[in-house]
DNA sequence: AATACTAGTTTGTAAAACAAGATAGTCAAA
DNA sequence: TTTGACTATCTTGTTTTACAAACTAGTATT
């Protein structure tokens, strides 16, 4: 199996918590995430995770110049975003616990 | 988002992991699962996993017949599939330090 | 002018969870 | 004896996700 299999959905909740953090726009995203041990990050992953995480309204985007390039698009948590994200991390602890519960039987 | 999709892979691990214990059969495995955490954990999810395991000769099945029903199909892994599993965990582990680093930062 | 880096988008694919339901065996109650 | 409950497995189709592979386009350097 690919790692990437078990990335599912677990990316979404990464990719807010570092907007959370700090406004930041795609292209640095994926930067960031592939220094944070995820090293196969592409843009074809976070990009249309982005589009999919503004219609829901849980960020919001908003275009900046650029020094180095074309437009940077900053995303920022929406309230909605805040409450998701809080809800995701109770679902991830929730579930680390219960697979470690199964692998240690 | 759904717990599911945070289960994505995931699942074929704890399957293995249950199956590895000691033989098991599908229905049994439902049950152990729900009674695990994994409350809605039903036979659409488990027996399609169980034949894509078998078809890729991680784990072996074996008819016995059953005191309550029909044949029961007990499965035990292959070597591969112990393999496989260990590697599985050395996976889990990686993501866990991961998104942990992420989720503190 | 050509190349590299920055920045974002689009299209299409494969895998996974699972809803929904079919099939079939055993057994107890009505 | 037939109805329903529980046991046990399988099949079909849908949705979601990661991501490969391409493309457009701005800036900077050589």
């Amino acid at each position: 199996m690919k790692e990437t299999q078990m990335l599912k959905g677990v990316l979404e909740g990464c990719v807010l918590q570092l907007i959370a953090r700090q406004e930041i726009y795609g292209y640095e995203l994926v930067q960031e995430l592939r220094s944070s041990g995820f090293q196969n990050m592409v843009g074809g992953t976070v990009y249309p995770l982005l589009q999919k995480l503004e219609k829901n309204q849980l960020i919001y985007g908003q275009n900046k110049p650029s020094p180095d390039g074309p437009d940077r698009k900053y995303f920022y948590l929406t309230e909605q975003g805040q409450a998701y994200l809080k809800d995701f991390w109770r679902q991830w602890q929730d579930l680390v616990t219960k697979v470690e519960q199964l692998k240690g039987e």
